[in-house]
DNA sequence: ACCAAGTTTGGACTTTGTCCAGAACAATAT
DNA sequence: ATATTGTTCTGGACAAAGTCCAAACTTGGT
């Protein structure tokens, strides 16, 4: 559960009709649409909603930290609302979709220091790649 | 060391002079060149190439597996020649730098079976974010 | 030398995203 | 209620990254 609209209105974000209905259109569990996606499902609601407002909403949105950005495999950027919970991505190589899954252990702690290069590492991202279900039968 | 040409020419890949000069300029450690880079530099050595070229030799070898795609994070793709060892990548939050990075142990082993959602998992991609030692006396 | 197959080229096009100036919209003060 | 001030939204122009395509060119084999 991820309570995006909640989060927001307790940080006191200013809540207006465009950003009220990106929060909406992206709140929920494995959710992960483009920027295109976001803008044609808030132009159901709100069809005045420009391409622009949906971009600056979205990248404010992950500014604050309450949206990722997720694996952009050459494609066009996902949002992904789940953005308090550490977890992972798990992408089907053929049909794109995505999964989140959530890690046993904390990745970082794996890398040795001799391998950081002097780095300040802060965060790690992984991306499991394989096929789905449906594209298995295929 | 990667030696890529060494490797297509084992393979029996059609080398001719567009892509012997796409591969020499890609082959080496820690190289991670965009492709407009590796226009702009194989374009200093045979200025008529053209994108078009670059682009295709570039997505032919990943298709190859002889090279990877790596850490669009929004900007523009790039190239990494060592497809051959089993790597991670650290990149610099600041300026973007990527080194090489290798795992101790297999992060697939990490994801538990019901985690798995039915996929058929082939690989996995781990980044790690930071800053580097030249960006954090910034 | 000729043919067939594979490669390269350059330009047009598509997709994804940013930028900007002006219009519209809160929120507060008068 | 009205004016003021700062923020947000809009739509269109723009830019970057990459794909597509038909025509021209190479290459290897006979």
């Amino acid at each position: 559960m991820s309570d995006l609209l909640e989060r927001l209105r307790a940080r006191g974000w200013r809540l207006t009709a465009q950003r009220r209905v990106v929060a909406e259109v992206l709140n929920g569990d494995h959710v992960h649409l483009t920027a295109d996606e976001v803008h044609a499902r808030a132009g159901e609601r709100l069809p005045e909603i420009s391409r622009a407002t949906v971009y600056n909403t979205l990248n404010e949105l992950v500014t604050l930290g309450e949206v990722l950005e997720v694996g952009t495999d050459g494609r066009a950027k996902r949002y992904d609302p789940n953005a308090r919970t550490a977890h992972q991505h798990l992408v089907c190589r053929v049909c794109g979709t995505i999964r989140d899954v959530h890690p046993d252990c904390d990745p970082i702690a794996g890398l040795a220091e001799t391998e950081r290069f002097g780095f300040d590492i802060s965060g790690v991202e992984v991306t499991f790649r394989g096929v789905c279900p449906d594209c298995q039968s295929g």
